[in-house]
DNA sequence: GTCTATAGAATGATAGAC
DNA sequence: GTCTATCATTCTATAGAC
């Protein structure tokens, strides 16, 4: 009787486990914390392919330890549970799409180039980060309710339209792009990469590159930019 | 042996049940081929619902038998199998997506007030267009290898974009918008608003209202279109 | 057409040997 | 750390009564 009611949830009622900060459960840490650990990064990254491929419900224990040539039984040793693994897999991806995404910053280079590496980057780095929303789309509705996850794909979205209004803002204050809202047209610009990740997921035929160009071009005319240095705040 | 190697493919490898371009199966259908039936439709209704909120593998034959407070092995007096249920929940879910894009064309408007029902369209069917978005982008991965769901998706998308670039056409002939690309023109909006669609089920706060003005915006900059008839062919 | 009951397969997870 | 063996549960699907 409570069992029938208790299916709901997919989340298994037994080992609940606070305290779950690190990405390794307590007996798999070795002294230094569990990082740096090649095994467990092996582990990541073939349960991201075969989260983002297929999804959470879809992908057994089974699956990923044949992907990884080991037991099952292995995977309980590094986690608590298969919602644990997938809590894991998804902080790790986070953490890699930040640093790519950091990487484009840090250079002191010209708001334009850097606009433009930002674009080519989701061409070229096109697996790793529809991976990325495919499994962001796949968490709500198999895991509503779990706020760890959850707050790690807001936060790489915060900081995502953080960089991109940062950059826009900067071509602005040197006087090479056109006064826009640079928070507007950051949102804008991402909401439309999205598409393009998922279009290329569903559509067979979507043309990843040439729509990524479309874009370029059109942000190039939002911005008045002609490719060729401006004079310094000619229009404001 | 053999059976470790078949748990890769999903689809039970038992009844596999050819001539299935009709919704129902045979046993299912009434004299009148079974279409028009009640009952079927919300089947697929609440199946609709399950299958986009969660997605194939999480909802299971139960759960879709509890939303209709029936029992489970009436779902398989109408449907072979859980995964025909899913390949005639996707085409009925096509059916209706055509019917809202058609209804925008019928009339013979203005293309600029076409093309602004069409965006509208996209906030007030959020709930439909997100549903069959999100199912599109499971059914890629979870059943890979269904040509007939794989046609009718691509076809939906196929008449999405005709159907935009012919409104955007007869603009540019009225002289109403400027000559542009139209097909292209039609293909960075859908993306966009695809883009819009994930953007609503990944991020808790994002604005699917002013998203869409937002491009609304962009979209009549873009057709120098000011909302004041231009004079025929000012601009060719 | 709709239900009860249940077979048969697969899955998440654990105990314990090495 | 890694494996073998196995349990308990859950799931799809079928048989058959009404």
């Amino acid at each position: 009787m409570s069992v029938s009611l208790r299916s709901k949830m997919k989340q298994p009622a037994k080992t609940v486990r606070r305290a779950r900060s690190p990405v390794l459960k307590k007996e798999a840490r070795g002294r230094n914390g569990g990082h740096g650990n090649d095994r467990v990064d092996k582990f990541l990254a073939a349960s991201l392919d075969l989260f983002a491929e297929r999804n959470f419900a879809s992908v057994t224990i089974k699956d990923i330890a044949k992907a990884l040539g080991v037991n099952t039984a292995l995977i309980y040793y590094y986690f608590d549970s298969k919602t644990d693994l997938f809590r894991a897999t998804i902080e790790h991806a986070v953490g890699n799409a930040f640093e790519n995404v950091r990487a484009l910053d840090d250079k002191n280079a010209d708001p334009a180039a850097i606009l433009t590496a930002w674009l080519e980057n989701h061409v070229s780095k096109y697996a790793e980060i529809h991976r990325f929303v495919k499994i962001a789309l796949d968490f709500r509705g198999s895991h509503e309710g779990n706020p760890e996850i959850a707050e790690s794909i807001e936060r790489f979205y915060d900081e995502e339209r953080k960089m991109l209004s940062k950059i826009i803002r900067q071509g602005i204050d040197r006087g090479i792009f056109k006064a826009v809202d640079p928070l507007r047209m950051g949102q804008f610009i991402s909401t439309y990469l999205d598409g393009c990740m998922v279009r290329s997921v569903i559509l067979s035929d979507f043309d990843l590159d040439m729509a990524v160009r479309d874009l370029h071009a059109r942000v190039w005319v939002m911005l008045e930019y002609s490719g060729k240095q401006r004079m310094k705040s000619r229009r404001r």
